[in-house]
RNA sequence: GCCGAAGUGGCGGAAUUGGCAGACGCGGCGGUCUCAAAAACCGUUGGGCUUUGCUCAUGCCGGUUCGACUCCGGCCUUCGGCACCA
């Protein structure tokens, strides 16, 4: 064995191993427990970053821990390889998305295998191609058939510099985030998934996913946003028009002293049509909807409103109520209509001050008495309702269902759920993602694509343009087709699919990544599924792990999978910061992962990043933490060079004799370190306090090593030190432990081999240090034999010279003898 | 504004069930080796003081307890998410 420790060798050494025994191939096989293991794959965005390296080097202990288990376990890679980098790409540097994306997956893969993180490279995907994103089409087609795809009408973000709609999340501070043009709003006609479909089973099963951080299950629990209320409506004054609106006050339905309507509400032009109304409410509804969304829902806004003149018959008191339009009501939401009551709403009150709507209090509260001329701000607490009719007196509460129970009796409104949830808008103007597999006849209208046509292949001859344009649009071969019912002229829809969508079933492809049959197998998928542990950012805690809920669900309503909810235990992992804030080229303080593998090795870069703080948090890079993880391998490459020779043909005997003094203080700390190691992975994925113990173990072994004469030194407690050390390592750094695993005498790989068990009396003492505290503070330590009792502890402490030192003069009021921890005595 | 998380040495962090606050690592200081340096190794390292010991100290104020980083009440700060949702 070297005396140093040359990584560039060692890990290009073991990495070909790997690759050339196909090390980490994985099939289904019934005779053991299976654990899906899965990282967030990554976009192919040209080189790995920090965050990747944390996130996958979480997933490799996990995997590599999994597997000395005896676990079956499945752990594949894959690239999120459409979107619109791969575009811009193609404008600047003039080379086409597709080949532009397959080399930087050349060059992702290859940084990936430097990592040595231990995928199954046979199963390797990525939704670019067209044997992945034929069965993304497919699926979409699966969806329109049950109706939740679908197209509407939709107001879109716009960048009228690249012409071409934005996801809201490319819209940044109400500007395009890649040329910083303001968006406009535009009405266009989208397609959509019905997810609101599935609102209530999304919420519901979160309960399901103990596994889940709690703060990601409270982002989708908000984001969902549900509201119990009732629905009910107004009839206009004069005629049978109705005016539907939604709320979740209806205790407070007779403090309604007027109306709102959205300015897009179908009712305005209708109700203003040849008044003298007309032309300042036309004036005004085009000025609201010229602003954008980000400025007219942000709460700096002044509220705006305007009569339009007509009014409203309340239908609980039969009161005659104007009706108004205003800013910040929200076609999008509920009925696009909202009853005002100033007195006991913020916004309303707010409303009615500046427009002089008359208020009246309809909920008193316990302690205090609501004066209308004297109030100034809404009252929203629990209270008595008052001036509500019949329902005067009862507690508003227990008025909620009384008016909800009368309106239904009456037929007047119904109770109701409403949720913040939209449709999910998945077209986009783009070129870089799955076509949507419908064409548009001439005579028969819209119809999908067959599906033994798909895939829906994107063209390859096409000009990408500096206006960002989609090029699709004005590609005559990808375009003109015909019709698969009437075979006439039929044009192709030149919309694709949200990456998201490719996102939302990928876990399932890995279960039979090659198949040409189905998108997945269902032999396999039931074999596999669901994710046991699923790993990544928690940027994507909404979107990306909502859309893939709703997936999953909609699969399984289609009897397709076995599973309602993908992933079952769900690890967010924090950022990687510098200097404290996120990595990026703008701020200039970017660790590149590949020069910090050239100058100490992949080993040394996970370690670091396991170590520096627990997963879940937020980790600050340290240059010099890296160099210390690097010393900490050297020192135990030196150690166990130091005993390779001696051990090498020694046998860890199955069973160790009781044994004394350093060799028994050598065991404890190898034991200790076995058990501590093993439950901070197993029930708590903290390893930077698993790395620390075996620290911890290399600097007893280091002790063990300075403090006993080598020849009085026992090889097989060394040994047992050295093989404990290997293998708890093995995980956090795989090249290392093989060579070292080889070098004190084994042929087989270190990650073949069995996790190592603990010794419970191994870890015993005969004697235990205990705390003498007297009123709280701690003044003498003193040596006891272990599993002392109460009692004797208690003697044992009193019959001391310093306690009885202590004692003096005072008096013994209290003894707390907790025995091996403490006897705290109360004196005055 | 609402919801959530977090505040511990010079720094990253530890303390798993209420029981010695600061494990492990970084940095600092002192030493060994060396002509010298690097590397490595050994020792030391929360602050203060009248230094065999005492005292202060886990964001702040209070409470419960023999004993609180940990539990309870009230605040402050930082970060993240949502934000006119009727």
């Amino acid at each position: 064995m070297k005396d140093r420790y040359d990584f560039t060798e060692v890990e290009a050494r073991w990495q070909q191993y790997w690759a050339e025994n196909n090390f980490y191939k994985v099939t289904e096989d019934p005779q053991k427990t299976k654990y899906y293991n899965l990282e967030m794959f990554p976009y192919p965005s040209g080189n790995l970053h920090m965050g990747h390296v944390r996130n996958y080097a979480i997933g490799d202990v996990v995997s590599r821990y999994k597997t000395m288990r005896g676990f079956n376990v499945l752990h594949p890679m894959g690239w999120d390889a459409f979107g619109l980098p791969a575009e811009n790409a193609a404008i600047k540097h003039h080379v086409h998305p597709a080949k532009w994306t397959k080399s930087n997956i050349v060059t992702m893969r290859e940084q990936l295998k430097e990592l040595g993180i231990s995928y199954d490279w046979d199963r390797e995907i990525g939704s670019c191609f067209p044997d992945y994103y034929r069965w993304t089409q497919w699926l979409f087609l699966r969806l329109f058939e049950k109706g939740l795809a679908y197209r509407k009408d939709a107001t879109v973000n716009w960048c009228p510099s690249c012409a071409t709609v934005l996801a809201n999340e490319q819209v940044v501070d109400g500007a395009c985030e890649r040329c910083d043009t303001g968006v406009e709003k535009k009405k266009l006609e989208q397609w959509f998934f019905k997810i609101t479909d599935y609102a209530e089973r999304l919420l519901h099963d979160l309960e399901q996913l103990p596994g889940w951080p709690e703060k990601v299950k409270t982002m989708q629990t908000n984001w969902i946003g549900r509201s119990e209320g009732v629905e009910f409506n107004f009839t206009v004054e004069g005629s049978e028009d109705q005016i539907s609106v939604f709320t979740t006050r209806h205790d407070t339905v007779f403090g309604v002293t007027y109306l709102v309507l959205a300015p897009e509400h179908p009712l305005v032009e209708k109700l203003t049509r040849g008044t003298a109304y007309e032309q300042p409410v036309q004036e005004f509804v085009k000025r609201i909807s010229q602003m954008n969304e980000i400025i007219r829902t942000s709460l700096e806004l002044e509220k705006e409103g305007l009569m339009i003149g007509a009014r409203a018959i309340n239908p609980m008191n039969g009161e005659a109520i104007p009706i108004l339009i205003a800013n910040y009501v929200l076609m999008e939401y509920g009925t696009g209509a909202v009853m005002g009551v100033p007195a006991h709403d913020e916004r309303d009150f707010e409303f009615a001050r500046k427009y002089k709507l008359p208020i009246r209090v309809v909920i008193q509260p316990a302690e205090s008495t609501l004066e209308v001329d004297q109030i100034d701000a809404a009252f929203t607490g629990e209270g008595i309702m008052v001036n509500s009719g019949p329902f005067s007196g009862l507690p508003n509460e227990e008025g909620k269902k009384a008016v909800a129970n009368f309106m239904e009796s009456k037929g007047i409104g119904q109770a109701k759920v409403h949720y913040r949830l939209r449709d999910w808008l998945i077209s986009r103007q783009r070129y870089w993602g799955a076509p949507i597999p419908i064409v548009y006849c001439e005579k028969c209208g819209l119809k999908p694509v067959p599906d033994q046509d798909l895939p829906v292949i994107l063209p390859t001859d096409v000009e990408f343009k500096v206006n960002g344009s989609n090029p699709l649009t004005v590609s005559p071969t990808f375009m003109n087709t015909t019709c698969p019912d009437c075979g006439g002229p039929a044009k192709r829809e030149t919309d694709t699919m949200d990456t998201f969508v490719c996102s939302s079933w990928y876990f399932l492809r890995f279960a039979s990544p090659h198949t040409d049959q189905a998108p997945f197998l269902k032999e396999h998928v039931d074999y596999w599924m669901n994710v046991d542990q699923y790993i990544g950012g928690v940027e994507h805690a909404i979107l990306h792990l909502m859309y893939a809920r709703f997936f999953t669900k909609v699969l399984y309503d289609l009897g397709l999978i076995k599973v309602q909810e993908p992933f079952q235990n769900l690890l967010t992992q924090g950022m990687v910061l510098k200097d404290g804030a996120k990595m990026s080229k703008s701020k200039g303080n970017v660790v590149s992962p590949e020069q910090i593998i050239h100058t100490y090795g992949a080993d040394t870069a996970r370690l670091f990043i396991l170590f520096a703080s627990p997963p879940e948090k937020d980790l600050e890079w340290s240059d010099q933490g890296v160099e210390g993880c690097f010393r900490f391998l050297n020192r135990v490459w030196r150690l166990v060079a130091s005993y390779s020779d001696r051990v090498a043909g020694i046998e860890v005997p199955s069973s160790f004799p009781k044994l004394e003094g350093s060799e028994r203080e050598l065991r404890r700390w190898t034991h200790y370190a076995l058990r501590k190691v093993t439950l901070d992975i197993e029930t708590r994925f903290n390893f930077n306090t698993a790395i620390s113990a075996i620290m911890e173990l290399v600097n007893a072994l280091y002790h063990y090593q300075a403090q006993v004469a080598p020849e009085e030194q026992d090889v097989r407690v060394v040994k047992e030190g050295l093989e404990s050390l290997i293998l708890l390592l093995a995980p956090f750094t795989p090249h290392l432990t093989e060579e070292l695993w080889q070098a004190i005498g084994h042929t087989e790989s270190v990650h073949l081999q069995a996790w190592p068990a603990y010794e419970e009396e191994a870890l015993v003492e005969d004697e235990i240090t205990i705390v003498v505290q007297v009123n709280g503070k701690v003044r003498e330590k003193v040596r006891v034999p272990a599993g002392l009792g109460r009692a004797e502890l208690q003697t044992t402490v009193l019959a001391m010279d310093e306690v009885q030192r202590l004692l003096q003069g005072k008096q013994l009021v209290k003894v707390v003898a907790v025995p091996d921890k403490l006897v705290s005595l109360v004196l005055k």
